[in-house]
DNA sequence: TATTGACTTAGAGCAAACTCTAGGTGTTAT
DNA sequence: ATAACACCTAGAGTTTGCTCTAAGTCAATA
């Protein structure tokens, strides 16, 4: 898949695709002999991840962290674990305040009736 | 209360309570003659409503609008209701994507059981 | 009285995450 | 063959939301 498809398929930018891969939350894009970019199986599932992960504001930072670790193979999967452990806490304590405002938001809006 | 202890009590720095008040996030702080600020309840009420809308990620922008709103008086009621009811189908967006990544997070880490 | 400390302001600086610009290459359609 | 188009890169610019700096006022304390 061409740049443009994986743009249209995942809603994201081009520059976005290339910025991410630029500084290295996404590994290894294949390329066509003249330099092109040719998104494989496994390139687009990592855009769906970190699609995924960024949807849910995880951090770029940690992401490259975690792609690095990936990219080290086996000998991490103890230490990419954690940091999935710690990013799912992150993810409970922001469900956390986004129920409070929820709630809170519920009560004004009937205060509003 | 001086802004220090507005600042302990809600975890805010004193810039950011400032930073707040001069782009029109915090309506009207009372004064005392020399100029300092000098918190009321409803100054603090501002304030835990500030902070929470904020920490689920409600846009500054937007709370501006709000506050702007409620400065003109009750004719804006109507329109008030409905920027929260935005802001509530937002919230619930964000939760939609919180869950999935949770899910998605949990698979993963179950995978590397 | 002098200095310490809490407050004030305007405005500059910063970090994160894009987003845009300029200039270049390579393939395809006329 | 020349123009259009999709791609490429490096690097500059933008937005959001603070955070810091510098310079000043005022009250209290050594």
């Amino acid at each position: 898949m061409t740049i443009s498809e994986v743009s249209q398929k995942y809603n994201l930018t081009q520059d976005t695709i290339r910025y991410y891969e630029k500084i290295g939350l996404l590994p290894k894009v294949p390329r066509s002999k003249n330099g092109i970019r040719n998104f494989d199986d496994e390139a687009c599932r990592w855009i769906e991840f970190i699609k995924c992960m960024r949807n849910a504001g995880m951090e770029i930072e940690i992401l490259i962290k975690y792609v690095d670790l990936f990219k080290q193979g086996e000998n991490t999967v103890k230490e990419r674990r954690q940091l999935l452990e710690e990013q799912k806490s992150k993810l409970l304590e922001k469900q956390k305040s986004i129920n409070e405002t929820m709630d809170r938001l519920n009560y004004k809006i009937k205060l509003y009736d």
